[in-house]
Formats: C-alpha cells, sequence, structure tokens
DNA sequence: GACATTTGACCCAA
DNA sequence: TTGGGTCAAATGTC
C-alpha cells in the first residue's frame, strides 16, 4: 500500500464502496419490477467485482470488518516513520471517518443472562477490558442502557464498542450490543476468552444452571453492518443441545438431528459455521408461517436490534421451505450471497 | 496520581 | 425536532 497514497486509498475504497450501495440499491429498486434472470446476474457480477475489490484492497470488503482492523488501521494511518507528517490529516480523517466507522461496524447481539454471582448486577465478565463512557434512558425502556468502548482505544486503537441494556421482561437478562471487533491485544493476556464474533462462534455457554426448566434454550446472535444490512448480515442460532448440555450451532445440532432420522428445518440452517459472514441466511425463527421442527426451536430468544436499528428496517428475508437435500451445500457463496433478495418483500 | 464512573451537554441522523 | 450515541468535565476509588 505504500506506494498508495492514504488519500487516494481512502477515496478509492468509499468510491468502491459507493458504487456497491448504489448498485445493491438499484437491484433492490429492480425487484419491484420483477428483473430477469439475466439482469439480476448481471447486478450480482456487478457487486462481487466491487466486493472483490475491496478485499484486494485490504479493507474487507463485504467481510463487515470495520476500518479499523489491522491490515487497515496501518493502511489508513501510515507507516512510523510518516506518522507525524500524516498526524494533522489523520487527526482530520478519524474525525471526518468517525460516523462512517461506526455505520459500517460490526455488529451483533447477544442475550446473556446474569449467573448468580453477579446476579442483578449485570452480564458476567467477556474477557475484555471495557470503559463505561455513557448511561442513557432510552425510549420505552424501563432501564437505561450503558455504553462501553474498549479500555484500549487510545492505546491500541482499538474501536470496539458494547451497549448493554437490561430486559423489560427479566432483569436477569442483558441485551449487549457489540459493535466492532477488537484491534487491540488484551485477548492474547486475559484467562477468559473473548466473546468471539458471531462467524467465529461456534459454540456458546451461558449460565447453565440459570436455565432451569429449560432444556431447549437458545442464544441468538445476529451481525451485520448498518450500511448493508441485507447484504452482509446473518443471524446465527445456538440451540440448548440437552443430550450433551451444550450449546451448539443450529446448523450442528440440525445436521445431527437429521443423522437420527428428524425432520430438518431448512429455515433454521444457518451459514454461521462457513466461517464468513459474507453469506446471508436471515432466519426468521419467529414467523408464524415457517414450519420448525419440533421443539427444537419452540424456545428460541431471538435478538434482532442490529438488523432493526438498520435504515431497511422490517426487511425480513424468508427462506421458504423446501425439500433439503443432505448434500446440498449450503456454504455455496452464491446461493447465500444473494439469495436474501429472492425472498424479500 | 492514575484510572474508572457519572452525568449533563453536545452532535447528528432520521 | 427528537432520540440515540458520544464527549468531556467533575467526581469517586484505589
Amino acid at each position: 500500500m505504500e506506494s498508495v497514497g492514504i488519500w487516494q486509498y481512502n477515496t478509492l475504497v468509499d468510491e468502491l464502496t459507493q458504487g456497491m450501495e448504489k448498485t445493491m440499491q438499484l437491484r433492490l429498486h429492480l425487484w419491484s419490477t420483477s428483473p430477469s434472470e439475466a439482469q439480476d446476474l448481471m447486478l450480482q457480477k456487478i457487486l462481487s467485482s466491487y466486493d472483490k475489490a475491496l478485499l484486494i484492497l485490504g479493507w474487507g470488503g463485504s467481510n463487515g470488518e470495520t476500518l479499523t482492523t489491522p491490515e487497515t488501521s496501518v493502511s489508513v494511518h501510515g507507516s512510523q516513520r510518516s506518522e507525524d507528517l500524516n498526524k494533522n490529516i489523520n487527526d482530520n480523517q478519524d474525525y471526518m471517518n468517525a460516523s462512517k466507522r461506526r455505520k459500517m461496524q460490526h455488529t451483533w447481539t447477544e442475550k446473556v443472562k446474569a449467573d448468580s454471582k453477579n446476579g442483578l448486577e449485570g452480564p458476567t465478565d467477556d474477557g475484555y477490558s471495557w470503559r463505561k463512557y455513557g448511561q442513557k434512558y432510552i425510549l420505552g425502556a424501563k432501564y437505561p442502557r450503558s455504553y462501553y468502548r474498549c479500555t484500549y482505544r487510545l492505546v491500541q486503537n482499538c474501536w470496539a464498542t458494547k451497549q448493554v441494556q437490561r430486559s423489560d421482561d427479566d432483569l436477569t437478562v442483558f441485551d449487549i450490543i457489540y459493535k466492532g471487533k477488537h484491534t487491540c491485544n488484551q485477548c492474547c493476556t486475559n484467562t477468559v476468552p473473548p466473546p468471539a464474533s458471531p462467524e467465529k462462534q461456534k459454540l456458546k455457554l451461558i449460565d447453565g444452571q440459570n436455565l432451569q426448566g429449560q432444556q431447549k434454550q437458545a442464544l441468538s446472535l445476529s451481525a451485520s453492518t448498518e450500511e448493508m444490512p441485507a447484504l452482509f448480515s446473518f443471524q446465527s442460532t445456538f440451540a440448548f443441545h440437552d443430550e450433551e448440555n451444550q450449546y451448539l450451532p443450529i446448523s450442528t445440532l440440525l445436521d445431527y438431528k437429521h443423522q437420527q432420522g428428524d425432520t430438518i428445518s431448512p429455515q433454521l440452517i444457518s451459514p454461521a459455521t462457513s466461517g464468513s459472514n459474507y453469506f446471508t441466511a436471515a432466519t426468521n425463527v419467529r414467523n408464524p408461517n415457517v414450519q420448525h421442527s419440533e421443539a427444537d426451536t419452540a424456545d428460541i430468544i431471538s435478538a434482532p436490534a442490529s438488523t432493526t436499528n438498520s435504515p431497511i428496517q422490517g426487511m425480513e428475508f424468508l427462506i421458504d421451505p423446501i425439500n433439503l437435500d443432505p448434500n446440498f451445500a449450503f456454504n455455496m457463496p452464491e446461493f447465500f450471497t444473494y439469495s436474501n433478495f429472492e425472498h424479500g418483500q
């Protein structure tokens, strides 16, 4: 990236991003006019080209990475030698990009039950060091929302933040909205493992002792970037597996159930284990029109906070019930990337 | 003194 | 104009 100036680099990323957004808008618009397959295919290819270009630039493209990933923070802020020269520019850049950075931040939501130790004090430690920087009463909520940012924001330029809100219904449940990935090193020094981002999180245990009477419980995660809520969001659902006494990704659980001869509901196959949030499968587990497989998903808790914040609110893309081929490759990019549009609106 | 929390003010997108 | 998110000075804690 040395041959490309900071401004040129950012301008290039901006231009590509804008082009991508406009193309997506066009595609959305086209969908209201029943486009031909060829037209849609062409738009898919255009979007794919934009995405590849952003990836080549090391920006992360649709991976939903923030502008502060280790790779890009180096690129944006320049080398050590040029640091001083670029300081003023970077200050302005930081200021101007702050809003955009927040919008583009990778976001996911967790519902966490406070354990018996903490009681009503708050959710358990998630392994990261957070500094509270604000608290606010939100309209319609009984309890204030607390805002935390990474303690090492200034030292390591880590822009991860989280919002903690106590549930109105259950005092022991906290909705935690994580925004941005940690780029600090604290993950390597803490004994408690940090919360993995959804695309990496395969297993999540939350205080099993508090799940009495809830043999099948679920933790729902969702991730999105606000500017690209439909294409680049997904929900991964973790269900409590009573036979193994642990949480498993729904996909894993249903795989298991399928092997046991149980019915599989394809809507619930999550791409969470595909290793990338590039692929979208917004599974609306609460939709009454969707037939779920028995009790596996009956008690699923959904946390759609991030998607409701998106500019395209209420855009729930359902995967219609289909006869699932057990060998179908759900991790096929072509399937997940744009399939949601075919079921939207 | 260093660091964390509190809280009113401010900013900005819708 | 409003509400959510952030800032930053004041205050608290170790």
